[in-house]
DNA sequence: CCGAATGAAAT
DNA sequence: ATTTCATTCGG
């Protein structure tokens, strides 16, 4: 009940005003119902409005989770964290030493002193952190085509959501989640069909949860690959199982249909499988498995690319194909069967066995395998197990009822992309048993994935007989599985693989070509694209692919094992099969493992069918891998990573080629590109451990520069702050700073000061070698990485400045002043509000920052006075690292315009302890450290 | 859950 | 022009 109102509002609040008429719609249950009731005919009501379905569906979800688990089904929504700029980045990066050196400071404060540090940073290291961000961002931006940085102002609050998943960074998976899932809350991000990954926290990355959700990431996307194809494995998985094929076959279709609504899903699958194969990269370790280039999703990646630019080719070949007639669609069928076939075998075979332990002999020997690995993980598999069967059996209910929804709706935010593939997968190394979870989330897909997953199903049952209750279900819904069928013929000829879930994109161009049987022809064309540029890809993933697999014990095993079981089981794959090899003549072996399928493509290369078998297998391997990367990477992080290497390889591969892929698709970045080439470590990938990689690569300072440089950097600060000139204004600041009390950020800020001139003093350590030391003594790390030389030359750089200060004071002084400095410049003001020598209250800044030098030199000799009066009288704290031996040298290097920044400092002081500003005892402090300076210099 | 910082994006 | 939001984590 009170979900659904919130979801109605947030609905309504959330999205773009067109949207939202639509969601509150969706509030009505009734709708829901018949769309449950009808599902094929949702589906072509889908095909015309996908977003709308997608709201539908949404809010269906909502409705259900509602009524069972509303916040569940938000929570998984959440949305993907906007990517960090590069401050962000810096801070991140920083805030841990920052945080060392002075334990005392709380964030804030570090915050404040990294913000200084910020400032001073020169500004070619601050490219670095800009371009790093900007690549980030590129990548990430490309993973969530849809993303909207400020979903308006409703905020997705997801309150509810914590209910089922503890994860509050589960992000949302970018098939279907995205979309369908939109908590009502989220409706803003509804709009945006973005998907949710959680690419912004490396660190948070970095825990297990982070690899749980990476790996639950990326078996959702197997699962929605498999699912399709395997009739065994529940409705539920199916539905989402298409998520991953169709999320490629939206990569592909986008390639060649740039869709708004499309892309985003592609990215998203890219970015999963990208993240995917980092996060197993990275628990690999990194190995430098660039030959990887050619990963399975790199070589998607160019098929899809390759796919539009085929169109033209596929044409000729759909011309082919048309005098085929009828074997055209059976050929389509049988390689669908055989893809799905193979992963059946792969997923269904481990994930049902086990569960469900079919009968299929093939199966079984599968199981058994698994088993073993299961054994060893025997707690989270029994657990899974136990919430496998449930939702199983609650899936079919779905089917019938939504009352189910509710149950999964949690889990299906998260998990929608969560593939049969690797939930195997999650049966063996899963211990913690979210990778179950998932499974029954792609259950809960609700609505548009049912619908699929339906269709799915019906083809699927025939063989899935094994699983009483779904199959059972399933065929009760008879009509579907022709329609099924259909529908699946249609998106493999479209090349839409799994199309279905989210699919919304895939939905339409599936819907609107095949809504019907008509629509074979239409998605024929399609096929023809892909597949011609498939085969060029094919050739040489096929090669990759085939390196791939073979890490993949387990998958080639499954491949193999998985034909025979798959005659039995899949009746109409057989009839299928022969189809098929009439296309492709290397393909004839439907139960060929993948690397079989693989070998012959790129023997053969030529034939279309190898091609498509290519693909399937391509696909499924990556699904595979991915999927068992992913999970051994979990495995092994929830472990501590000791198992480092086994699929790193292969995930180091992807990684790469994801990333690469990334970049390559994005033109704009070129640049990046080019930078990221520079930097191998950087361009690696994206995902988090490119992230990762990258933060990590990311030159560290030591705080002993920045020490140094806040020093003279104080100047730099108040010079920004000065930049406003204007300053007398600040009061017109933006409302957000009048709304906070002037006072608390004043006295804030006052106190930081404080802190700030405690940093230095750390930092006001002189000597290199001194400083040296202190860090490695500190930050080990940092002496590891080779940014070392980084934090040296930045050093050296600072000492420079320091040296000749004024050289870093007028770049920073010039550099235009972004939004968000505005705003600094104001709170500066605001803060730093000085009376003059004059006792009028102007901004400290605004003469410096006008012309600071010039000003400098004017207010040195006051402020030098003012100082010595001060010091003598106050000379009190001040500043430590002034206080320290150090601190004449430094005085040495100060400049006017430190002096003037002192003097500006004093002034506020002055003011401070006259003024009504100094209502605070702050002031004393801020006046020190200038004092100090003063001093110094003097 | 706020805040302090910056920056990018969106409104 | 202004607001949102990203990260971080103590209070």
């Amino acid at each position: 009940m009170k979900g659904s109102n919130r979801n109605q509002e947030h609905s309504s609040e959330g999205e773009g005003a067109g949207k939202r008429p639509k969601r509150k719609c969706l509030q009505w249950h009734p709708l829901l119902a018949k769309k449950l009731l009808d599902f094929s005919e949702e589906e072509e009501e889908d095909e015309e409005e996908e977003d709308i379905d997608k709201v539908h569906l949404l809010e269906a979800d909502g409705l259900e989770q509602d009524v069972g688990e509303t916040e569940d089904d938000e929570s998984p929504e959440q949305r993907a964290r906007r990517p960090m700029n590069a401050f962000l980045l810096f801070c991140k990066r920083h805030r841990s030493l920052v945080r060392q050196e002075h334990p005392k400071l709380d964030n804030r404060g570090a915050t404040k002193i990294l913000a200084d540090w910020w400032a001073v940073l020169d500004p070619k290291e601050k490219q670095k952190y800009t371009d790093m961000a900007k690549e980030y961002k590129d990548a990430f931006m490309k993973a969530n085509p849809g993303y909207r940085w400020c979903p308006t102002t409703n905020k997705p609050v997801k309150s509810p959501t914590p209910t089922v998943n503890p994860r509050k960074k589960l992000w949302a998976f970018p098939s279907d989640s995205s979309r369908d899932l939109p908590t009502p809350k989220k409706a803003k991000t509804e709009e945006i069909p973005q998907l949710n990954f959680g690419m912004a926290d490396p660190t948070q990355m970095g825990g297990l949860s982070m690899l749980l959700l990476a790996g639950e990431h990326a078996l959702g996307t197997p699962e929605a690959s498999t699912t399709p194809c395997r009739p065994d494995i529940s409705e539920s998985p199916e539905l989402h199982q298409k998520s991953p094929l169709f999320q490629f076959a939206e990569i592909s279709s986008r390639t060649s249909q740039p869709e708004g609504p499309s892309k985003q899903c592609q990215a998203s699958a890219l970015f999963q499988f990208a993240e995917i194969s980092s996060s197993t990269s990275q628990l690999g370790g990194a190995e430098p498995v660039k030959r990887c280039g050619n990963s399975a999703l790199f070589q998607l990646a160019e098929m899809c690319l390759a796919s539009e630019e085929m169109k033209m080719e596929e044409t000729k070949l759909i011309n082919s194909k048309e005098s085929d007639g009828g074997r055209m669609k059976e050929m389509e069928k049988g390689k669908e069967e055989r893809d799905m076939k193979v992963e059946k075998n792969n997923e269904a075979g481990f994930q049902k066995e086990a569960e469900f332990e079919k009968p299929s002999k093939g199966n079984i020997r599968e199981s058994k395998d698994f088993r073993n690995f299961e054994e060893l993980q025997v707690d989270n598999v029994m657990a899974v197990k136990l919430e496998d069967p449930k939702e199983m059996r609650k899936e079919p209910e779905d089917d019938q009822k939504y009352s189910h929804f509710p149950d999964f709706s949690y889990s299906a935010s998260s998990k929608i992309i969560i593939s049969d593939v690797p939930s195997r997968k999650d049966h063996m190394c899963h211990p913690h048993g979210i990778m179950f979870i998932e499974d029954p989330t792609m259950l809960n897909k609700p609505e548009k994935i049912k619908k699929k997953k339906k269709k799915n199903k019906l083809d699927r049952h025939g063989s899935d007989k094994s699983t009483p209750k779904k199959t059972c279900k399933k065929r009760q819904s008879s009509e579907s599985d022709i329609e099924s069928v259909m529908y699946t013929i249609e998106a493999v000829a479209k090349g839409d693989w799994g199309v279905d879930k989210l699919g919304e994109t895939p939905r339409k161009k599936v819907r609107t070509s095949s809504s019907g049987k008509g629509g074979i022809l239409d998605a024929k064309p399609p096929k023809k694209k892909v597949k011609s540029k498939e085969k060029k890809a094919s050739k040489e993933k096929c090669s990759d692919i085939i390196k791939e697999s073979r890490p993949p014990d387990f998958l080639n095993i499954s491949a193999s094992k998985n034909a025979p079981g798959e005659g039995p089981e899949g009746i109409k794959a057989e009839p299928l099969t022969p189809t098929e090899d009439a296309l492709p003549p290397s393909l004839p072996g439907q139960t060929k493992p993948e690397d079989s399928d693989c070998h012959r493509k790129t023997e053969t290369c030529g034939s279309r069918k190898s091609e498509r078998s290519c693909k399937g297998a391509l696909y499924k391997t990556l699904v595979s891998e991915g999927m068992l990367t992913s999970l051994r990477a979990n495995v092994d992080r929830g472990k501590r990573s000791s198992g480092k290497g086994n699929s790193s390889d292969h995930e180091g591969c992807w990684s790469e080629e994801s990333w690469t892929f990334n970049q390559s698709g994005t033109s704009g970045s070129k640049k990046f590109k080019k930078k990221l080439r520079e930097d191998s470590f950087l361009g690696s990938a994206k995902l988090d451990e490119e992230f990762e990689k990258k933060f990590n690569s990311l030159p560290q300072y030591s705080p002993l520069t920045f020490d140094r440089k806040c020093v003279s950097i104080p100047r730099k600060k108040k010079k920004t702050g000065n930049m406003s000139s204007e300053s007398t204004k600040t009061s017109k600041g933006p409302f957000q700073s009048q709304k906070k009390n002037l006072f608390h950020k004043i006295v804030s800020k006052y106190k930081h000061k404080k802190e700030k001139p405690n940093v230095p003093e750390k930092g006001s350590g002189d000597k290199w070698s001194h400083k040296q030391f202190f860090l490695d003594a500190i930050h080990p790390t940092e002496a590891i990485f080779s940014e070392d030389r980084n934090t040296t030359e930045p050093a050296y750089k600072v000492k420079n400045a320091l040296s000749i200060p004024n050289t870093p004071e007028p770049a920073a002084m010039q550099e235009p002043l972004v939004g968000s400095q505005k705003r600094k410049a104001r709170k500066t003001k605001i803060t730093h509000l000085v009376r003059t020598a004059d006792g009028r209250v102007s901004p400290a800044g605004s003469t410096l920052d006008d012309k600071p030098k010039e000003q400098l030199h004017r207010s040195l000799p006051k402020v030098t006075e003012t100082y010595c009066s001060d010091d003598c009288s106050h000379n009190t704290v001040e500043e430590p690292r002034s206080s320290t031996p150090e601190m004449p040298a430094v005085s040495a290097f100060f400049s006017l315009a430190a002096l003037a920044e002192v003097a500006a400092m004093e002034n506020v002081h002055r003011g401070q302890r006259s003024t009504s500003l100094t209502h605070d005892g702050q002031p004393k402090e801020m006046p020190q450290a200038p004092v100090l300076i003063s001093c110094a210099d003097q």
